[in-house]
DNA sequence: CCCTGACATTGACAATCATCAATGTATGGG
DNA sequence: CCCATACATTGATGATTGTCAATGTCAGGG
C-alpha cells in the first residue's frame, strides 16, 4: 500500500518554507504519519522486536503467533501493515513465509523525526 | 495522561530475555505505542514542525489554527494529545497559551526505535 | 461590571482500526 | 488424488479516534 517515505524533496513548496504553506506538506505529513501510524499499535512494536532479536533475523509466522497471545490473522494483519509501511520484508518458501526487517528501515524512521 | 517511558529497565523479566517472554514486554510495547500514537496523525506532525520552526522556539494556538485549515477546538485537542505524550510544553502568559518542544522529546523518541 | 478575545472542554457523529470466526489458497506428503 | 499444514483474505463487530458546533473559563479593557 504504502512505505517509507523516500526522502523526497518534500514535493510541495519551492525552497526555504516561503512564509506560505507552514514547514511541513500537507502531503508530506501525510506520508509520513503513515510510518508512525504502523509503529502506534503495541502489537507490532513486539513482532517489529522479536523479529529483531531472532537469532536468523528472520522468522515465520507460526514462531510469532505464540508470544502475542493473538489469533493467526491477526498476527497475519499486523504482518501485513509492517511490510505495507516498508518496515518489514516477507519471503516464501515452501509452505513458511519469512518475515525479516528492512535493513535500515528503523532508523530511516527514527530520522523522520529529526527532519520535522 | 501518559509520557515517554524515562527509559524504565523494561520493568518485565529479569535479565537477558530469558527465552519466556518475548523480546519486548507487552506494558513496555504499550508504553512506547503511546508515543508514536501521538505522532500517527498529519496534523500533528505538522504542529510539531510549526512550532519548532518558529522564530522563538514557541508558538500560540492562535499562529497554529490558521495554517492546518482546522477548527480551533481540534487544534487544542491536538495539542493536547501532544503534551500529554511528553513531546509538548504548554505555558499559559496573560490570556495567550504558547507551545514549545519539550527538549530532547523528539530524539528521545526516535531513540526508541533503536532499542526495539 | 460587562464585554471581548483566547483558549479549553463537552457532546455528538462519522471514520478508522484491532480483533476474531470463517473461508480461501497453495504447498508438500501419502 | 486427497488430506493436512501454513498462511492470507473476507466480513462482521466493538472500540478508538479526528473533527466540529456549542459552551465554558478566564484574563484584560472599557
Amino acid at each position: 500500500m504504502n512505505s517509507l517515505p523516500i526522502l523526497e524533496p518534500a514535493t510541495d513548496e519551492a525552497c526555504c518554507t516561503p512564509a506560505g504553506p507552514p514547514a511541513l506538506g500537507a502531503e508530506e505529513a501525510k506520508q509520513k504519519a503513515l510510518v508512525f501510524k504502523a509503529l502506534a499499535d503495541p502489537n507490532r512494536l513486539r513482532l517489529l522486536s522479536i523479529v529483531k532479536a531472532g537469532p536468523s533475523g528472520e522468522s515465520c509466522v507460526c514462531d510469532l503467533t505464540e508470544p502475542l497471545d493473538l489469533g493467526q490473522p491477526t498476527v497475519s494483519h499486523h504482518l501485513k501493515v509492517l511490510v505495507d509501511a516498508g518496515l518489514l520484508h516477507r519471503e516464501k518458501r515452501g509452505t513458511w513465509a519469512y518475515y525479516s526487517l528492512v535493513p535500515g528501515a528503523l532508523e530511516q524512521a527514527a530520522g523522520l523525526l529529526a527532519t520535522l
